[in-house]
RNA sequence: GCCAAGGUAGCUCAGUUGGUCAGAGCGGGCGUUUCAUACGCGCUAGGUCGGCGGUUCAACUCCGCCCCUUGGCACCA
């Protein structure tokens, strides 16, 4: 027996539960739920990043506390994750006491090590914001705030750093001999090339919100957010002492934006509050993003799903099983509701239900409806006790090598087997020449393995697991600590128990029940609203917040833009950068401008002569290196990748005033 | 543009170190059974294994170039 530590991140609650975190949170659940069976002890935590300057204007804007909006943004997630079947043993939120408590000490150990300095940290400051960007965030070249337009201002704070910078070359050897530390192996490559290409000392307070960690023994700053959240995994374990035993986790489980975090900066704090290297987690894990029917999942486009509201319409473990089986854990995935019914109907319904389904009733020809006991096996049973063992070991190794997707393939491999052998077998047969000994050996093997089935699949369906154990006469799947309940042989010398009832376990969807599904969602199918949208650039700051809420301007500030039809008269693309155009436009001036405008990849140099383009002509000028110079800017309207451009419906004169 | 990973049957994908590796599942087609949720079982894909060269007795599997896709970085007012 070992122990079995897991986690997700910790989500931001800026946000609300959706497919994506649902993933995560499932995925874990799932690995978790597999170490159990096997008898391991386990540890699987979630819960919610809560502070930081977006909350604090959130909660200033409803007027309300920062810890009230707090603790209704963090709810949701609380109250989500069961009805997904997600069974957490944790749930910690970084505005807990006990949380704020260790991320202290752990700061005051990398602090003591001497890895944290007060310095300045200097750097561009809109007043407007409260909040710093990098000169690439603004727009230049007089660094504009890309909210309030305004001119940022250089601003030297008091800022503790992290030297990160310290730790590069043990990082690389705590890769090199610790691949697995970062999966799958192609991330590992990012990471390393990443690390190698030099690391920063990293800012890791501020001064200029509240809403956050207080720095020991300097409450005027509090803990940059990463600082805060990334030792959630370590601050939720240290009481009671206990919980300890947990540590390292096993897994870090992470959405491939994050992994930065995870994988180069949490090892690096912890390195410097004097972990050894066999102290550090043992994996985090990348996943990739969900597309849902093959686009990419936006508020704007209104295709985000509720999982909740998936669970509903189509049983939670039938979600579960989808994600777990079409999507491989690494790669980026689509989840397809056509596809989700179509398998739900083969795998679930056809391979799966319908086995124990067409086995069960036939127990009802034995002289009573009990497990029958074994007789003689014939090589149609030994095989298919051969496969079971095979296929029951194959899984396991996929689920070690966090490989659900292969563990199922092997699972229902079994599956395909057990409905030969049913065919080929044919009980019925003996049930008509009065063979009940035949008969009952050839259920007897048949539920045997179907009492495995439902061990194999409760990592993924625990659901389904215990309802196919209710109809086997067996109850739940209990695991135990230092048990393992794996099988590695079918479960033989239980004759005579009493069965349940045939009850099929997933009903057929057909296209009527598959349409009234999908409308329950209030969602499009995917061949609604045109363009497959982008996600927007999480980095990058925008007037509008993960909230829908917006920053506010005055008239007069918006009489500060000078916006003028343009008519281009030439365009040509930019060497060497592949998303610009170079663009001559007519504003009615004496000369035509010159502009510079990202629209490459939507916009052919040709197709734009001619067109009617809204500028931005007071916009200060860019430089963008070998003498090219923006002279303004054109407007469009942008939804990630997909972009169209601003124009008239009427032809005007160029240089006409928009307003 | 730079770095990385890939482009295999209609779809989703497996394919160690070169020679039964041209495969699975699903869909489609044909046949068949009747225990079962019209479910199961059997048969069926003649696919230039992205393109062009090269190495080799032999390449999907090695090398080079090209095309395309997807990530990461850069770049995007």
């Amino acid at each position: 027996m070992s122990t079995f530590y897991a986690t997700t991140p910790i989500y931001y609650i800026n946000d609300v539960p959706h497919l994506g975190t649902a993933y995560t949170t499932i995925a874990v659940d799932v690995l978790t739920r597999y170490h159990r069976v096997r008898g391991d002890d386990t540890r699987f935590l979630t819960g919610t990043d809560e502070h930081g300057l977006k909350i604090e204007r959130v909660a200033q804007e409803r007027g309300i506390t920062n810890a009230a909006f707090a603790d209704s943004a963090a709810q949701p997630f609380k109250d989500a994750w069961p009805m997904l079947s997600c069974a957490f043993d944790d749930f910690i939120r970084t505005t807990e006491p006990r949380h704020q408590k260790h991320v202290q000490e752990l700061w005051r150990k990398v602090r003591d090590a001497g890895d944290l300095y007060l310095g300045a940290y200097e750097g561009w400051y809109c007043v407007g914001c409260e909040a710093y960007y990098t000169e690439k965030e603004l727009e230049q070249p007089d660094n504009v705030c890309p909210v309030h337009k305004k001119p940022v201002e250089r601003v030297k704070e008091p800022s503790y750093f992290f030297r990160l910078n310290k730790y590069q070359e043990r990082l690389l050897k705590f890769y090199e001999e610790h691949p697995s530390f970062v999966a799958p192996p192609s991330r590992l490559n990012e990471v390393m090339s990443f690390v190698r290409s030099g690391l920063d000392d990293i800012s890791v307070s501020r001064t200029t919100f509240q809403w956050g960690i207080p720095v020991p023994d300097d409450p005027q700053h509090v803990m940059w957010v990463w600082f805060d959240a990334l030792p959630n995994y370590w601050s939720a374990i240290q009481e009671p002492p206990e919980l300890r035993k947990y540590w390292p986790p096993n897994i870090h489980f992470v959405g491939k934006d994050i992994l930065r975090f995870h994988a180069i900066y949490w090892p690096a704090f912890l390195m410097a509050a004097g972990f050894s290297d066999d102290q550090l987690p043992k994996q985090v894990f990348a996943h990739g993003f969900l597309t849902f029917n093959g686009q990419k999942m936006s508020k704007s486009l209104r295709n985000t799903v509720k999982p909740v509201a998936l669970a509903d319409a189509f049983g939670i473990d039938s979600v579960r099983y989808y994600l777990m089986r079409a999507i491989a854990f690494g790669q980026d995935g689509d989840f397809s509701l056509s596809d989700l019914v179509q398998r739900y109907n083969s795998e679930l319904g056809n391979a799966l239900g319908n086995l124990l389904n067409r086995v069960l009733p036939q127990c009802r020809k034995l002289p009573e409806y009990k497990l029958p006991a074994r007789g003689e096996l014939t090589e149609l049973e030994t095989n298919l006790l051969a496969e079971a063992r095979t296929q029951s070991a194959a899984a396991s190794v996929a689920f070690d090598a966090v490989a659900p997707q292969r563990a199922l393939d092997a699972i229902f491999a079994l599956l395909g087997t057990a409905n030969q052998y049913i065919d080929r077998a044919a009980p019925w047969t003996a049930a008509k020449q009065g063979d009940l000994a035949r008969l009952g050996t050839i259920l007897a093997v048949a539920l045997e393995v179907m009492e495995s089935v439902s061990i194999l699949i409760w990592p993924v369906m625990p659901g389904i697991a215990d309802q196919i154990r209710e109809q086997l006469g067996l109850g739940p799947v209990v695991p135990v600590i230092g048990k393992d309940l794996w099988p590695t042989e079918a479960a033989t010398g239980n004759a005579g128990r009493a069965l349940g009832d045939a009850k099929p376990l997933f009903p057929r969807i057909d296209k009527e029940r598959e349409a009234q599904l999908v409308a329950s969602l209030g969602i499009g199918d995917g061949a609604a609203p045109p363009a497959p949208p982008a996600q927007a650039k999480e980095a990058a700051p925008t007037a509008q917040d993960a909230t829908g809420a917006t920053t506010q301007i005055t008239y007069d500030d918006f009489a500060k833009l000078d916006l003028r039809l343009g008519v281009v008269i030439a365009a040509e693309k930019v060497k060497g950068k592949d998303k610009l155009l170079s663009l001559k436009v007519d504003l009615g001036e004496p000369e035509p401008r010159g502009l510079v405008a990202g629209i490459a990849l939507t916009y052919t140099p040709e197709e734009m002569i001619g067109k009617r383009i809204m500028v931005v002509s007071n916009l200060a000028p860019r430089k963008f290196g070998k003498g090219l110079v923006s002279n303004g800017m054109l407007l469009c309207a942008k939804d990630g990748d997909k972009l169209t451009l601003m124009t008239s419906l009427v032809e005007l004169p160029p240089g006409s005033k928009i307003s």
